[in-house]
DNA sequence: TTTTGATTTAATCATTTGTTTAAATCAATT
DNA sequence: AATTGATTTAAACAAATGATTAAATCAAAA
């Protein structure tokens, strides 16, 4: 591996994730990924076998960086849930205002292959043995009818998060929005989110999602 | 057109349909149409001319299907702004709950064709020359941090409406749900969704989306 | 400089995929 | 029954697509 080579491995990639992100895997053709990355057809496959192989790598780093931040922000014990329901919104925000093609991406890509692909990735990081994700499984086999069980709540902080990012070019084109007002709404929402998690919950006190702070 | 015909016709629409929603345009394949269909290969052509043109005219009966209700509801003016949230809410989880595909159908072909999808649906039901529409863009004007402004207000309620139809696969797998447990977590909402958007507003009065009527 | 191994290229291959064609079949009318 | 037009079928086509090959190029080591 010289440092021409890593080069082009890296171009390459690069040029694939792009057009995975942005078309998917089936839309997104061989010949394409070599034009965009500067480079002879024959080398995505000399670099990476074929081209289910760099998707697969994509994919996995992909979900990895969009969910590695969940667990790093809720395992911080030293922040309280309101802290941490603040830092997700922020961190997602404006990791979705920098890259809006992530939601649609992995929600299409998972519609096929289904939980394989996380299998893949949670166990090593063990996402679901989180005592987060424990409380809130063991938490359903309770009445979920509560207005602020935390499945629910999670649920819609989640929502309210990703959903405009996903629905992007409609919500622009429905509210007659430029590129500089969807990004100044999304600001806003971030500020907004937490404010309005809280209005969802009982008392000041969050009772229902704190389980192991304050 | 004979009643055989017809029935030709009808069973690759609804094949077509089927895997359109399920997999994409890029995803179907049309031997695969064929063979759902149960008819030759050479009837998609001679029935509709080509994959495209059939994507087109289903693309077009499933967003028409899906947007044709908020037009529906909105409109009715006898209806107070509450009532129309809740008939929004129930009338969009029920459809949500038969067809889970929708909204990453919807979604992952739209980031690809741009408005121009819209257009064609659009400029005919003018939804977006509704009073409801026109004071939205009008509204968003204004300022928008405001936490209970009618944009964002609308956001929610879309969002905590569709995205956990949208991440169906991905929250049955974190939360460790199965078919029957998620519809019982959706019918809930249904319930509550209107109270909790309810709170996302200043008053009783929900003076911020109430623009013609009571 | 020569050699060696890695990288890059142009050309080609085999399969898949969307579409067409010409003949066969069917159903209604004469 | 024969005719007519619509429908269905099997076969084939051309282009697109993912992958491979053999030769050319390059860069470092001998």
């Amino acid at each position: 591996m010289t440092e021409k080579d890593q080069n082009t491995e890296e171009k390459i990639k690069a040029a694939a994730r792009d057009l995975f992100h942005q078309r998917g895997f089936d839309g997104t053709k061989t010949r394409d990924i070599a034009e965009a990355a500067g480079i002879n057809l024959a080398l995505m496959n000399y670099y990476f076998r074929s081209k289910k192989k760099l998707f697969d790598l994509i994919m996995m780093e992909t979900i990895e960086r969009f969910f590695q931040s969940v667990l790093d922000i809720i395992r911080e014990e030293d922040d309280s849930m309101e802290q941490k329901i603040q830092k997700l919104t922020s961190h997602y925000i404006t990791l979705l205002k920098q890259e809006p093609d992530l939601p649609v991406f992995i929600l299409s890509e998972v519609r096929s292959n289904p939980s394989f692909i996380f299998d893949q990735v949670f166990k090593d990081n063990d996402v679901g043995q989180t005592p987060f994700f424990q409380f809130l499984r063991q938490s359903i086999g309770q009445d979920t009818s509560d207005p602020s069980h935390p499945a629910h709540i999670l649920l819609n902080l989640i929502s309210m998060i990703v959903f405009p990012f996903a629905a992007k070019p409609l919500i622009m084109y429905l509210l007659g929005l430029d590129e500089e007002q969807f990004h100044h709404m999304m600001d806003q929402r971030r500020e907004l989110i937490p404010v309005w998690l809280h209005k969802l919950l009982p008392s000041d006190e969050l009772p229902n999602l704190k389980n192991h702070e304050n």
